[in-house]
DNA sequence: CCGACGTCCTGCTAGC
DNA sequence: TGCTAGCAGGACGTCG
């Protein structure tokens, strides 16, 4: 569910909402997570002041002032977001940190693919990565991009969606890039030429940075940390409008499974 | 090693 | 109108 655009989007509104305050208990809901909680951390974790609240890829960092770090993932169906006093809790409420102003920050997610989890530091957290994520979008050496997509024989959305290579991005904006870049996101990856491979990953840039000022899309569960939609999926030229006409050319939309994914595309205007 | 595919889970809806 | 198989924004393990 929410990619990268989503995620900075909840860091941005729960940054005010928690830098300087602290977390005064943890409650959870017997339900696991895709990881498992352990009881050691609620000791570390009660009584400390959130100092930032940060992003890497899909991950939603929570600094404390002990040095240690708070990560959650959002899965697909994640929402973490502050709630004033007495708001009542959702159904799928899995971890909730009662704050020092009576506000509480609430781990929601229906399909458990999300997690919320605790390391000492963040070189802790970094080697639990194990060289599992690449570079933000926007640090990515267009070398780098180019031996990514020559030294591998998928599909161009295959390499998009593959978080070693690049950090943060998912079903929907593979596709609005590739539609961007005016490129088929069923192509082998070694087949683009340089131009082009320059050309998709402007355009993942531009994609995402619309979609942050967006404030992220919204399909079904994603909002943001203060409860929100997002208004991007207003802009969707190609994701989940198969059989609508291209906004370019006219052309239907397809739809086909690709790496696993549905995948939407311009059969005129990606080639 | 690489790449394709299944799995984890619940809720919603497309399509019959 | 009502029902249900299949699909949903992600990550990771397994298998060939």
């Amino acid at each position: 569910m929410p990619e990268l655009p989503e995620v900075e989007t909840v860091v941005r509104d729960l940054r005010p909402l928690l830098v300087g305050r602290s977390l005064v208990g943890v409650r959870r809901s017997r339900k696991a997570l895709r990881r498992s909680w352990s009881r050691a951390w609620e000791a570390k974790l009660v009584g400390r002041r959130v100092e930032a609240v940060d992003r890497r890829g899909k991950w939603l960092l929570v600094g404390l002032d002990s040095g240690a770090l708070l990560i959650v993932h959002l899965g697909m169906t994640g929402r973490f977001t502050v709630v004033a006093p007495g708001v009542p809790a959702e159904d799928h409420t899995h971890v909730v940190f009662p704050l020092d102003n009576a506000h509480e920050l609430r781990f929601r997610d229906a399909r458990r693919f999300g997690s919320v989890t605790y390391f000492a530091d963040r070189p802790a957290w970094e080697a639990s990565l194990t060289g599992t994520l690449g570079p933000e979008p926007w640090d990515l050496e267009p070398e780098l991009w180019r031996a990514a997509l020559k030294g591998t024989r998928r599909a161009v959305k295959a390499v998009l969606l593959d978080q070693t290579v690049v950090a943060g991005v998912g079903n929907i904006y593979a596709d609005e890039s590739c539609f961007a870049a005016r490129i088929d996101p069923r192509r082998r990856a070694d087949s683009l030429r340089p131009a082009e491979a320059e050309r998709l990953l402007l355009a993942v840039r531009l994609v995402l940075t619309r979609a942050i000022e967006s404030r992220g899309s919204s399909i079904r569960d994603y909002v943001g940390g203060s409860g929100q939609r997002g208004e991007y999926q207003d802009e969707f030229a190609v994701y989940g409008r198969r059989g609508e006409p291209c906004p370019n050319c006219g052309k239907a939309i397809r739809s086909v499974r690709l790496a696993g994914r549905s995948t939407h595309y311009c059969p005129r205007c990606q080639k």
